[in-house]
DNA sequence: TCGATTGTAAACCATATGGTTTAGTGTTGT
DNA sequence: ACAACACTAAACCATATGGTTTACAATCGA
């Protein structure tokens, strides 16, 4: 494993510790979304909302593409599945039916 | 899923969010061990490596078992095996990754 | 052009976190 | 009995986090 990849894992495990920012990958798991779109139906204000998307952002979970005066922001799983294949690891110790095959891909391909 | 298990969602994917804690974990994946054991090849007090261990216990990640003076560490994957599940409902948008290469392995070696 | 819209930056606040040192509570071995 | 051991509790400190309000920059539409 890559050094560096234990502190995007930190950032990771950080940005997904929050039940808005979940709420937000939840949401963007439909689709892309403007800030103003995604921040729209929550409590908080648009700065809160902007803050975590730069959390989740830096976690390596979405993509910001401004296009004019509008962010799109967009699922970015890579971070999902770095966080997935560390916790794969630890699998034989709740799930014995293990698909070995797809462990392989995730040890020798992370 | 239960309500409740939000809040230990965000306890489960704070506590991962340490690297000092993942390394308690992985430690405790080769076996059961005392807090002073786990703390020795560490560069932090004892006293921090309990708080640590207070954290995953309260993250649903470790049991600890007093024996006489020693408590024992036990990894309990029930936590893992939830933030694993939670990260498994997004599965679909990085498997199609691991499905490519499982058919580029399939196809060149065979 | 100019006001409205979209988003970020800055400053601020309350609380949480991760570490320390020092005390305290049991427990063990001699 | 009692000193050493294993761990936890308490107090403390520096920094991080999640929220606010206000200010700012950039873009769009009329």
């Amino acid at each position: 494993m890559v050094y560096n990849r234990v502190e995007t894992l930190d950032r990771t495990f950080a940005a997904l510790a929050d039940p808005t920012r979940r709420g937000l990958l939840a949401r963007l798991a439909d689709g892309p979304g403007t800030v103003s779109h995604l921040a729209a139906p929550l409590p908080i204000s648009l700065v809160a909302v902007g803050k975590h998307l730069t959390v989740l952002e830096r976690a390596g979970l979405v993509d910001r593409t401004r296009t004019g005066r509008t962010v799109v922001c967009t699922l970015h799983a890579q971070g999902l599945a770095d966080a997935a294949g560390w916790l794969a690891s630890y699998q034989r110790f709740w799930d014995d039916r293990i698909d070995s095959l797809h462990r392989y891909l995730i040890r020798e391909h992370p």
